[in-house]
DNA sequence: TGCTAATTGTTTGAGCGTTACCATGGATAA
DNA sequence: TTATCCATGGTAACGCTCAAACAATTAGCA
């Protein structure tokens, strides 16, 4: 790597000087700006980041730590982050906790000795089952800011970025309610997650509302360690008049599809299907799944924006909680 | 954060008996020592990054630059990447290419400024389409180490990990010729990557070697922007007597077999189907595809450790090559 | 007992690559 | 002669480590 040190040597000026003049500096003659800038061209100078960094306290480096790059709405999810971090000049620590609490503070713990300048997060599974979110508060205590995505904590205090979980899936059952169905079941993977939480109450709220109906709210809940496919298959077996199913994960709506044709069920005839995926399954399904759309762009996208805004004016002491809107989109799985 | 300055300070004594007795250094007294380190765990004492960074010319980064982050194997190769990074004390700034050239180059820019110790990449469609590989010799010249990985390029001098592409479609191909299928379509998504053709390659060398067998091969080259499924019907229309397909990519077989089920095929019976995919879309298919298994998990832990050896010796001229194995995993959709 | 030599524990100082502020010296204007 | 301007140089600091210097104690020896 080039230095400001070797160019002053090459050029008999001192440091200085040469850095004065390769920012332009109207304190440096036109004459020594242009010899100093077109050899460091030459050179292929860039100023090295670590100095910077040190120098100014800043890393332009944002750490994003999300609990699994597999799952598409994560890994949608991190691209949107690094498009627009990109876009803003900032750079992306990625570190994946793999739904464990430990994971996730050691990754906390060791990117704040000044790697990065804040934090994207979505919280861990087992963070969340065990409710353990010191690790986050001591960060934010640190002064350094924090964005939470999708999968947040009620009590602690930092800008979010989340959907209307609870109103979107309380839309989807309202849509499948007014289609006239007469037996809908509900499918989870994701009973342990605040999302999952919400978007159960969403449906049961629905069916509230519904005084004149008589099916009680049924609620699957699929163990995704274990075999998805079978807890599905007994789905039916031991719900046979079953006439609606809402998937508020991102897989088991796709699965249900498949089982329900393998049964011999006409969808969306006799059986309406609702999921929570992305559009990326859809290659996968026919007829075509129709889903809730999370616009896990906008997500991404949002908690940069926020994350730099907080970077830009820290001593702001409220914080916002931005709702990115969801679709409901209709497509071949309901009537 | 709290510096070594600060905790001199409070101690009375000067920063560098500080910094030893964080070291555990033989010159520093053992009383010294302990008040020291317990005054750092007090005040949860972090040596900063940046300031380590620049002193010792070493980020204990990596710069990993894949070319999309959607794409299933590249995510898997990222996770991989990750876990193997953390394990051996390496933070990871990941860029998404997005199968642009020009992204590349800037990613590949931008980070050379000190902010990583080396690059792991797999490269853009667009780079390996315009064979434009300017970029990554000069972040070579710089003495900078790149593993490539997948998708690497012939005259590049560096370390690799690659997996047998010829050899995997070759002998998928010889076991549906062992099958006694009669007419095998290959169907590929990816004909500009170099791994496609490699795949490709595979396939027909299996033709060639049969000399009894009548069928020519035909290549079916799917293009990803239209519609995947269109093609894949559009297959079936113009091959009615097909009865055995080889998918090159991570989705068209999946499609092709769903597409077969509709269409009234019985898999395996009249049509064997092997697909490139990894094992997450195996809960998407009914009967379960037969696969070639790219143990990603493998490319990406020795892409790693590829980087890391270099790093700790950089002098060595010789560049390897590491082949991980594949394997061809029938299930359901072979006989 | 007194003096030097070795040992121990600590401080000083330089340097990694930058930038920001202050100093300097030469030319020109008042 | 002194004030003013212009172009450049010098220095400190960010937080850290490492070599070298330095006191203060202890050992070695006549």
């Amino acid at each position: 790597m080039v230095t400001l040190k070797q160019l002053a040597e090459q050029l008999n000026v001192s440091v200085s000087t040469v850095s004065k003049a390769l920012h332009n500096s109207e304190e440096i003659s036109k004459d020594t700006i242009q010899r100093v800038q077109e050899l460091a061209k030459h050179l292929d100078y860039q100023p090295n980041r670590m100095a910077l960094s040190l120098k100014s306290n800043k890393t332009k480096t944002l750490g994003v730590i999300i609990p699994n790059v597999l799952n598409h709405f994560f890994a949608k999810a991190l691209y949107a982050i690094e498009m627009e971090a990109t876009k803003q000049g900032y750079n992306l620590i990625t570190c994946v906790s793999n739904e464990l609490l430990s994971k996730e503070m050691s990754s906390l713990q060791l990117l704040s000795n000044g790697s990065v300048d804040g934090f994207i997060m979505s919280i861990a599974e087992e963070t969340q089952v065990k409710n353990s979110m010191d690790h986050i508060t001591t960060i934010l205590k640190k002064d350094i800011p924090v964005v939470l995505f999708d999968r947040v904590a009620e009590d602690i205090e930092c800008d979010k970025v989340i959907i209307d979980d609870f109103g979107a899936s309380y839309e989807a059952t309202k849509h499948l309610l007014s289609e006239g169905r007469k037996y809908i079941v509900l499918v989870s993977e994701i009973e342990e997650l605040s999302v999952g939480k919400l978007r159960t109450n969403g449906y049961l709220k629905a069916f509230e509302e519904n005084i004149d109906y008589k099916q009680p709210p049924i609620v699957i809940h699929v163990n995704k360690d274990n075999d998805v496919e079978a807890s599905i298959k007994n789905l039916f077996m031991s719900n046979p008049k079953v006439d609606g199913i809402l998937s508020i994960d991102n897989t088991s709506g796709v699965v249900a599809l498949h089982k329900a044709l393998k049964k011999g069920f006409k969808v969306p005839e006799d059986l309406s299907i609702i999921g929570f995926s992305d559009e990326n399954v859809l290659v996968f399904t026919d007829p075509k799944l129709s889903t809730i759309s999370q616009h896990t762009m906008d997500i991404g996208k949002a908690t940069v924006e926020l994350l730099i805004d907080r970077l830009n004016k820290k001593n702001t002491t409220t914080h916002v909680t931005k709702t990115i809107k969801t679709n409901l989109i209709l497509r071949g799985t309901t009537k």
